[in-house]
DNA sequence: TAATTAACGCGACTATGTTGCAATAGCAAA
DNA sequence: TTTGCTATTGCAACATAGTCGCGTTAATTA
């Protein structure tokens, strides 16, 4: 099952690329310019992930954000840092600092999602109205 | 607008009380005895959550958890721990270290949900054939 | 150029969570 | 205890996110 590349999965992946944020399915779907099918965006977006070539992360209102791994080797995929939802204007950036947290003995992470919503400084001036 | 106790209301804190874990909505309605609507369970654990008896956690399959605040305080809420959630046996656990995540400069924080999934020890042995 | 099949579009479906509204039932005051 | 106020509930409808089946389209390779 090797992979294809079609125009819409280059779009999604110059839009994720240029934007440097973790975007949801309608965030991206607002910045096609192709026709695209929702359904179909969703299964382009889980293909990247699976393939290690976007991360994934669910939001604390529920929706996955996908990011891409611009930091990542082939080799290893550093997925341990949080990122940070403004719940103003909506945008989900990526906070690098990688950290390890301290599991009970015999548990196995597989998943790592950590969110911090919030406003971000930009945000936050203009709700001090600076 | 102060609140009233019901035997609904009741019911729920019970379960997430003794349950010690962190349970979604629908974990809840089949521990209770009560035949309380769908509805109601979410607005008394929405009304939990704003009155700070209980953490709402958004796990990384996207539901609502939530957990009896059993480390708070009136005074102070210690919500930036993180829960780990068992892909296998669907628990959720609140795993204790509080953890200081470094945002970038002017930004706020409101909400910290972290969440680490894979598999718990009792499960990580049964797959191990133990 | 033709064959293979990955990827797509469409529609239907599931699940989670919320909301409006009329009915019910805590709670406090009489 | 009774009464009145209104918080809470049940029901139904709704919104949205995400998935899936299936027939069609188009990327790739021989």
């Amino acid at each position: 099952m090797s992979r294809r590349n079609t125009k819409s999965q280059q779009e999604v992946l110059d839009i994720l690329k240029q934007s440097g944020l973790a975007l949801n399915h309608e965030m991206i779907q607002e910045q096609m310019s192709l026709n695209t099918d929702r359904a179909t965006i969703y299964r382009i977006l889980n293909r990247f992930s699976q393939d290690g070539i976007v991360h994934k992360v669910v939001g604390d209102d529920g929706k996955q954000y996908f990011a891409f791994c611009s930091n990542c080797t082939k080799d290893g995929h550093q997925h341990n840092h949080f990122h940070f939802r403004c719940i103003e204007c909506q945008n989900v950036i990526c906070i690098k600092n990688e950290l390890r947290v301290q599991l009970p003995e015999g548990y196995e992470p597989i998943n790592f999602n950590g969110v911090i919503s919030g406003y971000c400084s930009k945000c936050c001036k203009q709700r001090n109205g600076v």
